[in-house]
Parts: C-alpha cells; structure tokens; sequence
DNA sequence: CTCGGCGACTCAAAGGTTTTCATCGAGGAG
DNA sequence: CTCCTCGATGAAAACCTTTGAGTCGCCGAG
C-alpha cells in the first residue's frame, strides 16, 4: 500500500486504515446510527492518525450545500459603516456561524452593480442561506432576495409585507415606551423626540414607541419630532431645531446613542444642564459611546449580539428543514440607567 | 430531450443547447484559445439563455481550488473592533476581493480555542490563500500560518523575522517623521510622543520616525513618550502624565487618531488652547474621528483602502503563481493639515 | 494521389464524498 | 433444522467540472 505522503489523505485513506469500507467511513463520519461500535472506534482512530479533513468540495458536490451562508449588508451610504455598531454586528456573526462551524460570506451592497453581483451570486447557489441586513425602505435587494428560494433571515424588519418573512427584531418600539415613561415618571413636561431617519422601520418603530407613551397623534408627534438621521451631525442638528421651536423643553429620547452624542453637544452649547434642566435618554446602549458622554447616557439596551446569535439559530433550523415555531421573533429591550436620565 | 426545468442547468445542458461537447463549452468558459469562433458564440448564447452558472464545488474538486480566500483578524482584545479603523479595513477587503470574484470568509481570531479553529481551517484547504491582520507581537497565530503551505499576505509588518513573507506595509516611520518635523517646522520646542502599545510593529516604527526626527536616543524619546495604548481612554491618560512631566510642552504628536481625541480632551480639561499653546497631530486619518474634533485633527494619511487593495492584489499574483516583484510594499503615508497644527 | 501536419473537437477519466441498494451473517421463532 | 428479520457492511452510482489523450477532417506539400 503506497500512500502519497504529501497529499492530503482521502476518505478512502482512512477507510483502509481502519480495515472497513468508504461508506462505513463515511458514515462514522455523519454520526449515523448505523454502525457498530469496533467500526465507529477504528475509524475515529483512523481519522485521528492521519489528520484526516474530509474535502469540503466534494462534499458540497453530492451534498448539494456548501456550508457557507452569505451575510449581507445593504446600504446605499457606504459611510454608515464606520457606524461603530456596523462592526458589532459582524462581529457577532463571524462567532456566531464558526460555531456551528459554517463559513461566513461577507457582501457589502452599495450600488446596483453590487446589487447584481450579489443577486448572481445568491441564484448561483454558492452559499445555503443568507442573513440579511437592509434597514432601508424600499431595498430592490430585498425583492430581489424574496424571489430566491433561498432561505433568509432577516434583521430587524424590512420595509414592506413580513408575510411569511423568517426575521428577529429588537422591542423597539417597547423600548421607546419604556424610555419616554421613564421621562414621564420623572416628572418631566416638555418632552420631544430625536428620530432616526423615517425610512428604516427602527426608526419608525421607536417613534410609534414614543407616540404612544405620550398618547399622541401623528400631528402632535411631528410638532415634537425632529428627525437626526442616526449621525451624530444629525444629533446636533435636530437638537438645535427642537430646541429652538420649543424653548421649554426639559426631556428628550433620542432614538440613537450616536444622534445623542450630538444632542448632549447641542445642549451643552446652548448652556442646558443634563440632566437638570433636560434629561436625555438614548437608544442602543453602545458602550462605546453611551458610557463616554459627559454625562453618561441613559439609554435603551438592544443586544446585537443576541440578536445575531438567533437570527443564526433561526437559519440553522430552516436550513435542517426543522419546523420553526415563530418565523419572526422579538428581542427584548431594557432601559439602562446612567447619569443623563 | 426533457429537462427538469426546475432544477440549476449544468454545463451538459449548455453544451447540447449549444450543439457542441462538454469539453468544447468548458474551454469556452474557461477562456481557451482552443475554439473556434462558431462555437464560441454557440455557448455563449446557451449560458445566457439558460442562464447556467458553473457549479463552484465541482470546479473546486477538479482544479483544487476553492475561489476563496480567508480574511483573518487576530487580536486578543475583541473590544478593540469598536474601533472604526477595523470596520474600515473589512470593507476594503469585501470589496476588493468581489472585485476578482472571489469569496471572501471573515474569521475573528480571540483565543487559543479561535486559533485551533483557524488551524484547522487553513490546514483543511477551506481556502486557496489568506490575508492576515495579526499587528501584535509573538503572535501564536503567525507561528501556525507560516508552517502552512498556504499563500499568506500580511497587513504591516508581523512580529519576528520578515524573511519570505509577503506583505503591504504603511510609511509608518516616514510619516512619523514628516508629522514631527512639521510641529518643529512651527516653532515648537517641547515635543512630546503619544505611542501606541509597544507590542505592535506600527507603534514602535511611529515612535522611531519621532526619534529619528528629533535624533533622539533611547533615553531621550523614553522621557519624552507615553504610551496610548491606541485607544481614546489611553490617550486621556497618556496626555496627562505628559503634561505632568512636561508642564511647558508645546506639541504633541500621537500615534493614531483616537488617542489623539482623548489627548484634545485632557488638553481642554487642562486649559490648554490647541493650535495655540499645544499643536497636535494625530495619525491615521480617520475621517469621521480627525474631520470632528475641535479643532479639527492635523494627522498622517494612511490609505487603508489602498492597502487592502494591494494586499488582495499581491495574493492574487501568488495564487496565480505570477512571480512578484516585490515581496514587500511599502505605501506612502502624507501628512493632511487642519486646524490642530 | 498520398502523406504529414494542424486546428478544432470529442471521449473519458479523474477528483472525493454521500447514499441507495444489495448482501451477508447472526439470532430468534416456529 | 429452516426460515425470517434485522442490523452492519460493501459495491457502485451519482454529483459536475476540467483536462489530457485521441479523433477527425482539411489543407498544402511532395
């Protein structure tokens, strides 16, 4: 028996090591039932000596799945990503699929051209799933993805029909009532709000939040709105516009922690006290960020991480073809208390 | 002839379409001089209409190729991806590995448990190469990647002896240097040196330009220097030892944006007017960190983008075994002048 | 007219795994 | 003792592509 010492060994390498045949092998390997013990042990050995890595190609050929899941991000402004929660996200995903051992195939999606790329890509079978993230109104890679028959989770709520949609979404808008309550119960009467921008569910789902603790209709909320597009800039802004319209105010829930950034800027430049004269409580709970303001941001806790660890749990199942219970799930949000509400 | 209209089109669906062999159209996919021009456009018209996609895993156990390549971020501090400087560098990579079509698997590398796991995978021929981010010193990961037969580009300059690698490294030292000849240029007199942790090539390089530039000794630049840390906290503190020490400084040159932002923080706190009583240059460039500070960061330009670029472009000449001319690039770094010297 | 040469093409093997189907043997029931 | 059942195993097909070896037809030279 001449064995190439150099090349990788084969499943028929470790086969005839352990004295049995491929398809033993092979199903030691699958943790089939159907095997007896001498056979499960010597093969284990077998794999063990040689260093055997079964040949992910050939596998994929028969198997038709490839053991990759592409993670998209769909987002029209490139710039978005130095959004320290961008990496987060990617983060969490990169551990959350090496742990059940799948690769992870990152795709950015700006352009159409990228769009393209990625549609060609998801139709040519290259990946078994995909976990998508595309915030924005109207995403054509939304459609375009729906039509595929490929499995999909989403994050958070894409625009349009959920109808039959497999996606896990934060309490936002629970968590804006917590948060707007919170400034309530602390005796607070002016209170408005700093939005994200109003084509992302996230952002509408904590202004529904608001609108609701404060018992609001869609005109009373767009008098105390401002929306500051989840950028710090933006933050700055809108603060300064409320601030201007309502010179009363004395509380506000910013739907961001970056935006809140900014705010506190705003307000201090303006010479309010935080949280004397206004009390400020953020959203997302970034660490990064919420624990460095002067002062430190109350905010409202959305774990990405989490987030992430279910959408891939959820995908893993479709891809098992087990029976989820709830295609959609719902993450709770809890208010952190610091120094600034 | 019935096909299964349901089911992907193989490249024996493209050739009988086209009237020609499987071979025929396989050289026609594969850019083979070998055909003529009839049949050329032959399958062509097939793959079109068919809209037939090359099954990547059959490709992949024939040529022993994957088309992947692993992207690996070795650190042991996972908190250090809030940094937007790593959410920078994926991007580029995402991006310039769908450029060349290749896939593009992310791999976060924080433990020992992590490394095995990489081990395994690079060993296991997942990939066909690997761009290594790996800045800090005796890094367990680059001992392991380097026994492998497996082309490998690394970001900057890894611990230990160069010889053989391949890699894209910044100006780090020549953009050091220009940063702190500039403060002298303005008349300083009392310089000192915000370093990053000293266990990463990038660091100690920047902190030999600020040597070399003011041709100081070990001893000198010692006294002159504190470490950062390259994080905005470390900054903080490492501008407040110096101020301590050194109560007539002048300028500040600091090793990376970030900490340069929490140095302007102590130096406000201080009562320190910036450019006026102390001018400050930062390093990196990092857009949405040197453009808000105030004043506004001077800082040395490195192009991360570029890098990565050149990184996937260098591998790309490895996979394709096209000699390379040089192993090891080194890309300019130029200082970028705003309001804070 | 024959032969050699050459370009375009086809045939078929190879690549490593999973999985169906058949086989084999042992043990239990009748 | 025979027949049946059932669990473990092996042989072989299938997955889809690339590629080296071989075929075919045509042209020009002799």
């Amino acid at each position: 028996m001449l064995v190439s010492n150099h090349a990788r060994p084969t499943l028929e390498d470790v086969a005839a090591r352990a004295g049995v045949s491929r398809a033993t092998a092979s199903r030691v390997l699958n943790a089939s039932p159907r095997v007896s013990p001498e056979a499960l042990e010597a093969v284990n050995a077998a794999v063990l000596a040689l260093g055997y890595q079964p040949n992910r190609a050939a596998r994929a050929l028969v198997t038709r799945r490839t053991g990759a899941v592409a993670v998209l991000f769909s987002e029209p402004e490139p710039k978005i990503f130095d959004d320290p929660h961008f990496a987060r996200l990617i983060r969490a995903g990169a551990r959350a699929l090496a742990d059940v051992d799948v690769q992870m195939v990152l795709m950015l999606v700006h352009s159409p051209d990228d769009q393209a790329r990625a549609h060609r890509f998801l139709a040519g079978g290259h990946v078994d799933g995909a976990l998508m993230f595309a915030p924005h109104r109207n995403d054509e890679l939304v459609s375009i993805v729906k039509k595929l028959p490929l499995p999909v989770v989403y994050a958070g709520k894409p625009w349009g029909s959920l109808r039959g949609m497999h996606l896990v979404d934060n309490d936002n808008e629970g968590g804006a009532v917590v948060a707007t309550k919170h400034l309530k119960a602390l005796g607070r009467k002016k209170i408005v709000h700093v939005s994200g921008p109003l084509d992302e569910m996230s952002a509408i789902d904590r202004l529904n939040g608001f609108k609701s603790a404060l018992s609001l209709d869609d005109k009373g909320a767009a008098k105390l709105t401002e929306d500051g597009g989840f950028t710090r800039e933006g933050g700055r802004k809108a603060m300064s516009v409320l601030l201007a319209k309502h010179p009363n105010l004395d509380a506000v829930f910013v739907a961001s922690d970056l935006m809140a950034a900014g705010a506190l800027e705003t307000l201090h430049e303006a010479g309010k006290r935080v949280p004397q004269d206004v009390a400020v409580v953020g959203f997302d709970d970034h660490v990064a960020i919420a624990e460095h303001t002067t002062p430190p941001l109350t905010s409202v806790r959305q774990d990405s991480d989490e987030q992430v660890k279910h959408m891939v749990e959820h995908l893993m199942k479709l891809l098992r073809d087990e029976t989820v219970k709830k295609k959609q799930q719902m993450l709770p949000t809890v208010l952190v208390r610091r120094e600034s509400a």
